[in-house]
DNA sequence: TAATTAAGTTACTTAATGTAAGTGAGTATA
DNA sequence: TATACTCACTTACATTAAGTAACTTAATTA
């Protein structure tokens, strides 16, 4: 592995985005908060795996995980400001996806 | 693994480009065509795996692989409109690496 | 009482990634 | 002429991530 002579916050973006799902989690999202339910059937990835991936993207600042103490609890997960800066991203994936493939 | 109900075009779309590694080297490309050893240079990514992406990627159109029978041989690397068709992706994921990280 | 739902977790298998070293053809250097 | 070096990879192997299936705990409905 070299030392890398690009930019650093690009490196650091992608990383944090093209993880595997990421994208279609954030794509999923942008319809409003959802409940992990909801979205473990709107995708084709398993609870392992999205459980997983919220986790990360919640650490990363891009998912709020909203718990609501209702009987029984209901959770919500949410995109934050910083996820939600990434509705063009999204957009123009859209867009390339349409075109393209 | 569920079936999925959203768009599986845009499935496809995000399996394609969020490969790791695959957005940079597409960002790296859109600075005109290349050869292998630059890439390898510019991005923290070893020639193992800079070969396994590269030719990922042209078998999805995104990349071509021009080989000039110089003594000795050069190859570049460079994008398809498919792929030049990502600038906009990469240039929002740039504002936003500024912006967010 | 039995089955179902929500939001996960655990255990295990398979696939992808990272690391290091090697290859073969050509080039420059001592 | 022998040595080292570059380019564009490939091979072998260790580590990490992803996929699959079954399980959990608490509440809810049939």
């Amino acid at each position: 592995m070299n030392p890398s002579t690009s930019c650093p916050k690009m490196e650091k973006a992608t990383q944090m985005i093209s993880k595997r799902w990421s994208l279609l989690i954030i794509h999923q999202l942008l319809a409003g908060p959802q409940r992990f339910c909801t979205i473990e059937t709107a995708l084709p990835i398993s609870g392992r795996l999205l459980s997983e991936r919220l986790k990360d993207l919640e650490q990363e600042g891009i998912v709020n995980r909203d718990v609501f103490p209702e009987m029984p609890v209901r959770i919500e997960y949410s995109l934050t400001k910083k996820g939600q800066a990434l509705e063009p991203v999204l957009r123009g994936i859209e867009t390339w996806a349409h075109e393209w493939t």
